[in-house]
This record gives C-alpha cells, sequence and structure tokens, in this order.
DNA sequence: CATGAATGAGTGTTCATTCAT
DNA sequence: TATGAATGAACACTCATTCAT
C-alpha cells in the first residue's frame, strides 16, 4: 500500500496522538488537526478510525520482518553475534520508533481479538521462530547451552527495553540524568541497554560469564 | 480509606474494566453495569471517574509499600537470598493482581502529570530505594560485584515479568500450554519466571554461575 | 404557618439563593448546604423544591399586606402625605428585602400559571385596589387631578425602584459612590429614590409643582 | 458576525425559552427542537450555550447604539423634543423586543461577572453617557432645569417600561382590556406609556407643567 | 424525627461518521 | 476529489426526589 503525502501526515500524527493518549483518548478531530487536514478525510482515506490504526500498523510493521530473516540466513557471522547484532537492532528499534511501540504495548492490553491484535500476534510469531531457529543452530554448533526457554528469554529482551523506554524519564531522574539532551540521553541508553542485555543473554545462552 | 462493600464492588468493576478497556474506554455506565449499581452511584461514592480510578490505586498500592522495606531490614536473611525473595514477590504480586498492573502499564504510557502518575511515581522511587540499599548491603559484605546498574536490573525484574503477564496467551501458544487450567498455568510460569529471573539476577549481582 | 429554626434557615438559604441564581440556577442541595441542613430535610419539610420557594413567598408576603389597607382607612393623615408614606414604605421594603424582591421580578418573567405566579397576582391586585381607592379619596377631596392612570403611576413606583435596586453597583459607578459603605449607600439611595418619587407622584397627582 | 438560515432560527429560538425559562430553565434540547435543528448543531455553531447566549446579545444590541448617538448629534431638534423621540424609541424598542429585553431583566438579576453583564453594562454606559449629554445641552441652552438627577430619571424611563412589559397581563386586567387583540394592545400601551413618560420628563427637566 | 443511600431522568457536551455538493 | 454541514449515539455528570432505617 502505498500512500500520498496527506495520508502520511494523518498516518504520523495518529501515531503521535495514539501514542500519548491511547486509541480512546485520541479523537479523530485532534488527529486530523495535529495533521492539517479535513476531519471527513480520515473516513474519507481510511473508512475508519479503526482502519487508520491498522494503516499505522502496517505502515510502520511492513519493513521489519525481512530484517531479522536475512540475518538468521547469514552464514558468514556466527550465532553469539547473531544474538548481539539482533539485540542492537532492538534497542535501536525501540528507540528510535517510541511512539509506535506505545500503542503497540499499549494494544497488547486489550484482550480483544482487533485485526491490529492479529497482525501483533503474527508479527511476534514469525519473529519468535525465527530466533528459535537462531538458538536451535547454536545449540548445534555447540555456542549455546541446551535447554533454554527462548519465549522467557525473549520476553526479557522485549520487557526490559519497553520498561525503560516506557520509563525513561524515572531513568533519567534516578541516574541524575535529567540535564541531558534527548540525543545525548538516547545514545548513553542505547549503550547501557546493549550492554546490559548482552552479558544477560551470554549468561543464558553459554557456559560461562 | 475504608469502602463498604457497593464501594468495594465499584472499584473492583473498574479495576476491571479500566484494566481491559483502558480509562477512555471504559464508561462510567459500563462500570455501574458491571458492578449492578446504579450509574450515578459512582459519581456519588467517588465525584468523578478521575477520582475512581484513584481510588482504585490507592486500594491497591497501599499494602504493596510496607512488604520491601521490612525485607531489607531483616538481618537475619542473606542478601543474595533478600533479592530472591524478592522476585518472587514481585512475580507473585503481577501474577494475582494482573488487573492492575495493566492499569499501571497502561497508566505509564501517558505522559501526562495526573495524580496517578504521581501516585506511581512514588511507589516506584520508594521501591527503587529500597533496592538500591539492599545492592550496597550486598556489595559491602562481599556478596554482590561492584558497578551494578540498580536501575536497568530493576527494569529486567520489572519488564520481564510484565511481558510474560501481558502476552501470557502468546507464552501459552509458543509453549503449547493451550489446554492448562489458569490455575496449573499460573503455577507453570510462576516456576519459570522465578527460576529465569534468579538466574539472571545472580548473573548480574554475582561473580559466577 | 409557623416555622422551625431549621425550616428558617432552609427559607433563608432558599431566599438567598433563589435570588442569587434563579430557581433552576440554585439548586436544592446548594440550598441544603447554604442552611447546614441535611439534603433530604428541604423534601423532608417542604415537600418539593416548587413548595420551598411558595413558602419563601407565603414568610415574606403575609405582613406586607396589612399595612397598606390600614394605612388608608386612617383618616387622620391627608392623601398626598399617605402617598408620601407610601412612596417611603414601598422604597424601605425594597431595600430592606432586596433579595426576595429579586425573586419576585424573575417570576413575574415566568409566563406560567404556578402558584406563584397567584401569590403575586393576588398581592398585587390588593394593593393596586387600595391605592385606587386612595386616589379616588384624593379627587373627592379635591387634592388630585381628575384622569390618573393609577396603573402606570404605580408601574413608575415599582419599576423605578425595581430598576435602581437591580442595578445599584451601576447606580454606584455611574455617580462615583463605589467607596461608601453598603449602610451609607442604603441611606444615601432611600433619600434620593424618596425625594425623587415624591416629586414625581405630585406632578402625577396635583396640579402644581 | 453574519449568520446563516439555520444559526438565526437558533438564535431566535434561544431567546424566546431563555426568556420564558431563564437560562438554566431553558434546556439546548428544548432550544434545539424548537428551532427545528439537530441537539449536536448548536455546540457546532456557538460552541456552549453559554457562547449561544452571547450570540443572542450580539444580534441583538449591535444595531441599538447607533440611534441615541445620532439622535443626540442631530442639531435640527430641540431638547426636550429629543427627549420625547428618546422615550417613544424606548418604548417601541421594548414593546417589539420583548423576549429579549426579559432576558436582559433576567440577567441583571445576576451578580456574576459573565461576558454577558459585561456587554449590558457597556450598553448602559454608553446609553447614560448619551443622555447625560443631552440633559447638559438643555440645561446650557436653558430649556432644562439644574440639579437633575440623570441616573434616577433613567430609573424611572427603564423602570416604568420594564414593569408594564413584565406586567402587562395584570395592566390589562386592571384595565379592562383583556379582549384586545395583542396589536392593538401594543398600540394603546405604546400611546399610554408615551404620554405617561413625557409628562414626567418635562416634569423632571423643565420648570412647569 | 431525621438521614445516608440510592435512583431515574435529565443536563450540556463530544463523539465518529455520513452526506450533499 | 475534497469538504463544510449535519447527525444519532454516547459521554460524564447533576438533578430533585424517595426510601429504608
Amino acid at each position: 500500500m502505498e500512500y500520498n503525502e496527506k495520508q502520511l501526515a494523518i498516518i504520523n500524527s495518529a501515531e503521535k496522538l495514539f501514542a500519548l493518549n491511547g486509541f480512546d483518548g485520541a479523537s479523530v478531530r485532534d488527529i486530523a488537526h495535529e495533521a492539517c487536514v479535513n476531519l471527513a478525510m480520515i473516513s474519507y482515506y481510511f473508512g475508519s478510525k479503526e482502519k487508520l490504526m491498522e494503516a499505522v500498523f502496517e505502515q510502520r510493521t511492513t519493513k521489519i520482518r525481512l530484517k531479522v530473516e536475512n540475518l538468521i540466513q547469514d552464514t558468514s557471522i556466527g550465532n553469539l553475534e547473531k544474538v548481539n547484532i539482533l539485540i542492537d537492532d532492538y534497542v535501536d528499534k525501540f528507540i528510535h520508533q517510541q511512539e509506535f511501540h506505545k500503542i503497540m504495548l499499549r494494544e497488547q492490553l486489550i484482550e480483544k481479538n482487533t485485526p491490529i491484535a492479529a497482525l501483533i500476534h503474527e508479527l511476534k510469531k514469525k519473529n519468535m521462530e525465527s530466533i528459535k531457529k537462531l538458538v536451535m543452530d547454536g545449540q548445534k554448533s555447540g555456542e549455546f547451552k541446551k535447554n533454554i526457554d527462548v519465549t522467557l528469554m525473549m520476553s526479557t529482551l522485549v520487557g526490559t527495553v519497553s520498561n525503560i523506554i516506557t520509563c525513561q524519564s524515572f531513568y533519567r531522574e534516578m541516574n541524575n540524568l535529567e540535564n541531558m539532551t534527548e540525543i545525548e540521553f538516547q545514545k548513553h541508553v542505547r549503550k547501557k541497554l546493549s550492554t546490559h542485555l548482552k552479558n544477560i543473554f551470554k549468561s543464558i545462552l553459554t557456559n560461562e560469564g
């Protein structure tokens, strides 16, 4: 699906306001105003508020899937190194698409079988399969331990990053980083998170620290 | 603050629907209907929808704080063991108050300075201070390593548990546990999460695996 | 009808708030709060908000009627002097029962046949008959002119006083009396109004100025 | 500000119902029904019930101010004649805009500093200044007496007319005019009021009757 | 006698959506 | 294609009143 300039403006504004106020808390009026388009355009282009949310998801998730699959199939990189690349990718993705990921976190709290829930589920399933394959490869090659709970491991990756992103102002306060610029802070968190998670994963996957 | 039966029914229904649909997605009508009380009772007892949300928080958080502080001060337990108890407490709390914690996760996504945001902030700050003290005690006694990023460590604890709770149906699917009863599943997850987190914390805090 | 202390407190509070906010604008909650009585007491004592309004009227109007009738029948006073006494009475009544008269002004704007409208109507009718008799007496004695439109004359009396009372802050401003105390101002207005109206009535009723 | 047909229908219905029931007594639902428009249109066009009231005022008061000012500046008319024209204008205005003037009377009973109170205040102030100038002109030319209380004089004008308008059914009854048509009655009252007030003003302003 | 609790009807307002143009 | 106007449904909340105690 390709969108014109106005449609993209709507999608971006929707992403921002959905992230900030939630689906119900963000009105199509506000989104239209933020995007500087006529209110009726949203229904006109996307059909409904729900369909707009789906468009936001579709727009942000299409590029994500391929990356992981390509990485797994690359035979020139060791499996632990692949894991480390994956961690860095994940951290980066979260940091640079904070708004979208806030929407995802929110949507996962809803237990209804919405089309968006289906999209998220599929995305996570595909990802999980790739990671499982990666772990099995590592186990076959002797790099990784046996008996690794991949789901739990991924929960730690996703959960830790989500938590830091969600609570970044708290993180700043706890570590006296209130005066850092946003850019500096992102750089700082990126480094810290990367090291922290790589250490954890090494400990989970391999036999020594 | 003590609540009568009807007030508690309202609080419980509110907790459930706020968790399920978010603050804006849950209407006071639905909450009143769920609690089998007249619509006007909610305003009558709590003043407003916002105040009801605050009552939900107040009701759930008052008991939490003391536990951690008491644990820290107990001199009969080793520091690593204290950490393990803390992990088990945390996992249990999340599992048994899933709905409330979903509300907390949601509220933290909002960046506004609501009274509830203040309550959450205070709770987290107090908790963090206790944990920091615990880690320092462990470092003084030589049990724990130097240079431990407590904030990151706690993010891993909270984030991992949150993620598992949020995505429990996905977790069931990934591990072929769809047919487990809710009780069995909780027991299973409790054990798994506990072991997983204790391993991670041991690796973070101490020098060997 | 005799009222106990609480009932009188309610009536007084009702008078104040009805005058300030109108019948619909004053809630029974506010009245109960102002009177420091339980909300349910109002329905309990007076039956309904409407009945409370009637009680306010009944309480304030019972004493008024007699005065005029007695004055008319007094044979020791000249008719023009009677008119002057009447004017002074009227001015005083308005000044000292401002709140109640504001309610009356408001009620007369409503064209519905409420019980209160009937009370007001009866009061005005009785009054008007007395005045008509007074004017006829004066005409018979030769003190007053023929062809006097008593209704119009009374409209000028009532209308002028009402207008001054209603717009007293405007009157203060126009005459640079903003710094006068309430008591001083009432005294001032009383004198001014009295003279003004007596002059007008003399001009209407008699043949020279 | 120019209004379309629907907006004018809303304003007219609002004027009618505000006059009849007061601001609080007239619901936007009733106004919408009276104007045969959808309930939401009122918020859509005017923003709120209060803003609608302001629109009613704005719509009715814009044309009024100029008239008086132009009259004062006309050098071809004597000052007493100007006063008489003013009286006729005033009487006419009240008779033909009864509903709006009832709203004004009501609003002046409220002592809050609403935007409408400000509008009324400004209107009255401007008017009063013009009249003061007119009286001073008359005094300079020797037509009028010295020591004239313009505020009281205007209170008599406005108050008398207000009272007659407010109590017109009582006036009909007192003068046995119940069977007159509305038009005939207006004509009758107009004539009576005009003469009555002109006499009073002559007596107030000049030295003989 | 008095009242806290409770209620159905009603309030003004906002919502996502549709439609005529 | 684009939009100002319009709408029915729903919103949170307040109302005057009632009732069990």
